[in-house]
DNA sequence: CTCCTGACCTGAGTGC
DNA sequence: TGCACTCAGGTCAGGA
């Protein structure tokens, strides 16, 4: 499911609830996600008290007692909060029943195809971690979180794209270079900067390298405005859908008409995975 | 190093 | 209805 703008729906709609919660049990339904989940994950939870919860890229980080649990939600993760004790549903996960200023919260972490994890890492340990460790800027900051001092400018942009030989759809997935996008926030961003997604990295510069940048902030200003894009598994915690979905203009769009040009969108496959565009726009 | 492929896993959709 | 096959918001190890 998730890219930046869910990731950091599910986020918003965690700060609330466990923000300076404690935690009354946690309930662990098996040993592993895409790895084995921490074993210590139980008794670190419980008892505790939450610190706070933040974003970097995809990765959810809750802290507690100088320790940050990080969440990845994979390809199909996704969060349910609710006000009492929810009915189980398949591939729920892992139940997390927290307090706050005598209101309780439950919160269900649900992933059917467990390519989510957890990992849990003293703070001293957080920047090593090697899931952040290699990470580039965020695109984006928003409302200082992730803290803006490592937010995507112009001049990083330009510097990473020379020498990259890979395509620029490549390039924009790859989490060292810039951290939060995925497949369908990086179509749509080439989309909008009118750039081909097979052009080389390293070409793109000059008018093109400045389109790019505010074309991925854009868009990913909108789908958080949004609560993102709901394909298959994605809602946010409250049920509701992500409205997004209605604002793509390539993504999953496979020949109908260009809204800029009428010329049928193309789908290519990029490494594995699909590119949708208009060849006609972008190039 | 960089870049690409295949693997991980389940469920939904399609076509025969 | 059933079965085989493809595809999906993401990484990650391994090979070229």
């Amino acid at each position: 499911m998730p890219e930046l703008p869910e990731v950091e729906t599910v986020k918003a709609a965690l700060v609330p609830v466990m923000t300076g919660a404690k935690v009354r049990y946690a309930e662990i339904r098996r040993p592993d996600l895409r790895f084995p989940l921490p074993t210590n994950l139980k008794s670190f939870l419980e008892g505790g008290t939450i610190t706070s919860v933040k974003r970097r890229a995809k990765i959810i980080l809750i802290r507690a007692a100088n320790h940050v649990m990080m969440l990845h939600l994979g390809m199909s993760g996704s969060v349910r909060i609710s006000d009492h004790k929810p009915n189980s549903q398949p591939h729920d996960h892992v139940e997390i029943a927290v307090e706050k200023q005598g209101q309780s919260h439950w919160i269900v972490l649900n992933d059917p195809r467990r390519f989510g994890y957890i990992d849990l890492v003293h703070e001293r340990d957080f920047n090593n971690h090697k899931s952040i460790a290699a990470l580039g800027p965020e695109p984006v900051s928003i409302a200082d979180d992730p803290e803006p001092d490592n937010v995507l400018d112009i001049a990083y942009l330009n510097k990473a794209l020379e020498g990259a030989k890979a395509p620029i759809k490549s390039f924009l997935l790859d989490q060292r270079q810039i951290a939060g996008l995925g497949n369908i926030y990086v179509c749509e961003a080439l989309h909008r900067a009118g750039i081909s997604p097979k052009r080389k990295a390293y070409s793109v510069k000059g008018k093109r390298a400045a389109r790019l940048l505010p074309a991925i902030q854009d868009v990913l200003h909108e789908a958080i405005g949004q609560g993102g894009t709901s394909l298959r598994d994605h809602k946010q915690p409250d049920g509701k859908l992500g409205y997004f979905v209605q604002s793509l203009k390539v993504y999953g769009r496979e020949g109908e008409p260009c809204l800029a040009c009428d010329t049928p969108i193309i789908s290519i496959k990029q490494s594995g995975r699909a590119s949708f565009y208009c060849s006609i726009c972008q190039r």
